[in-house]
DNA sequence: TATATTTGCGGACTATAGTCTGTAGAAGCT
DNA sequence: AGCTTCTACAGACTATAGTCCGCAAATATA
């Protein structure tokens, strides 16, 4: 499991959470809609910037953001 | 004050806190000397593994990095 | 079943993350 | 003062973040 492929789950899962499609998104933080598609699928790794962006259109935190991230991680780890 | 400036004073706050010098700092975590000093100074922004490869060796977690830049940035959106 | 919405995916592109190498100057140590 | 360690900074480079089109297929909704 990459941080990419990881990143993107926690992406797709705030995302559906905020009932937004990844069009409604891209629109609402002035990014592209092919670049969401492409984090989700784990095909792209944000700046911390678009992590910033991403996080306050989805009602939450880039620190929330990635401790989800880091929490997957340490999940996978164990095995 | 960009996001970059704010990651640069974090990322050194955490770095003299492990009493590294960016030298030892770069070959611990198998980034570029050159690239620690550009975070440091703003002058680019990390994407979301170097957080992590950094808060590694920093002893600390990525979200808590993050978190720590999100506390500067809104305490200067007080102003 | 039709149709509207959503998403995957392609190629080609620009901007910037991150590397590599070297030099000059700052700061600490004796 | 001299020596050592550290950092700023420059230029040139490669890899990848992020954009901008478009189209086909999946999924929802009537």
């Amino acid at each position: 499991m990459t941080t990419e492929i990881i990143f993107g789950q926690v992406l797709k899962k705030f995302r559906t959470l905020s009932k937004l499609s990844q069009e409604k998104l891209s629109q609402e933080c002035g990014l592209d809609r092919s670049y969401i598609s492409l984090l989700e699928r784990g095909l792209r790794q944000p700046s911390l910037t678009t992590i910033l962006i991403l996080a306050k259109v989805l009602n939450t935190t880039a620190s929330n953001m990635v401790h989800d991230v880091e929490e997957i991680i340490n999940e996978d780890n164990q095995n």
